[in-house]
DNA sequence: GGGGAAATAGGTCATGCGGCCCATAGGGGA
DNA sequence: TCCCCTATGGGCCGCATGACCTATTTCCCC
């Protein structure tokens, strides 16, 4: 679980990615500061891996909160405009990678694992960003839940939805309710669960809801 | 349930804001566009009930688009920088409202609820503005989940966490296992669902699963 | 060509679960 | 005062669920 914490002035940008990030299975946003000190006083109570911080911000800003922020811990830029200037400036004070606000949520998650991970973006040219950038889109998920197999995840996904019983599970999937109490056997062990309401809880936590 | 569209140009800020709005059990955001003439194409195929218009949008920006939106559907604008120039602009185009990106979601969420409602918040004072938003803070929940007493929400809770077995229930709550399937049976007729594992899907959706 | 994983399907069995009864105590509103 | 709702608890019953084991077919990789 990568712990993630935002530094951002506009609140209803900070919240929104707060939640988007949240709902990512493998990140977990522990802190949301408005600008820079409130940032450093909250990281000395709750540790973050990698922070993001805006530029433009009130009180202490983006460029002085990366000088500020203690060695080994990774940060973002995440800013409104990015050009030549920022970026350079952004370097120069230790940040890790520089994002616009005009990026894709995949991609800003895809940046912040590869953060975690030790790499360092901000001198990287296009193509090699992307070649990072597509190493790390995938959550990293736990190691029971990375080993299911299509059909299990199509039963999780289905459980969480709330098609519970074994008889309709088979109904949609056009197999028998033998096969599907063996996938969900075999689910229960991977995902260490006992049953099937633990399994679906499960399944909208790594955020297996949504697909198919 | 109150579908939402969102035009910004800045898509960090767009999935954030839909993430984060689809986290409230009563708002669903059914189309994000970076422009105003994109917004309006995915609202022919997909209707809505409240738009959130960025006022800087690269092509058609937020004020033309205010102009070309169908009467009678409720736009918020949401701007980095508010004041009164932009304000009266945005009334004078049809916004039934405007809120800084440095608003709070909670803030944002009640305005649409307002707007859904049919509420026109443009007009009012400071004092009479907090009165409304005040007044649609709390999701409008679904007629059976409103009904659900305490200790219902309380088993909820549990279940959403993956406390699914009744004698692990009763533990927690320090009750026997008979009551607990009370409990249990009393939610399912609220919830309109079946078994625990519906229970437990919904009661996530609902966003109980923090509480207590 | 052979080995392994995945998907399919069957059997058995004890137990947990949900449906449908009922009862009592306490609190709050008509 | 009386009634309704909530929380608590019990009994009974039929069936679904989960645990354990075996088997076949297909497909991919070594």
């Amino acid at each position: 679980m990568i712990r993630v914490m935002i530094a951002d002035d506009h609140q209803l940008f900070a919240e929104g990615l707060r939640d988007a990030l949240d709902s990512q299975p493998d990140l977990r946003v522990v802190g949301v500061a408005a600008d820079g000190s409130e940032m450093l006083t909250v990281l000395a109570a709750q540790p973050a891996d990698v922070v993001l911080v805006d530029l433009e911000m009130p009180g202490m800003d983006g460029i002085e909160t990366l000088r500020a922020l203690p060695r080994g811990l990774p940060a973002l830029v995440v800013s409104m405009h990015v050009n030549e200037d920022t970026r350079t400036a952004a370097r120069a004070a230790g940040a890790a990678g520089v994002f616009s606000k005009s990026a894709s949520l995949h991609r800003l998650a895809a940046a912040i694992r590869a953060l975690a991970a030790g790499r360092v973006l901000i001198d990287l040219g296009d193509d090699e960003l992307e070649t990072v950038l597509v190493e790390y889109e995938q959550p990293q998920l736990d190691p029971g839940a990375a080993s299911l197999t299509e059909r299990e995840i199509e039963i999780l996904s289905l459980l969480a939805q709330g098609v519970s019983s074994t008889e309709e599970l088979a109904e949609r999937l056009y197999i028998s309710q033998k096969t599907v109490k063996n996938h969900l056997a075999s689910i229960f062990q991977k995902l260490s669960v006992s049953d099937r309401t633990q399994a679906a809880v499960e399944a909208i936590r790594l955020g297996l809801a949504r697909r198919h």
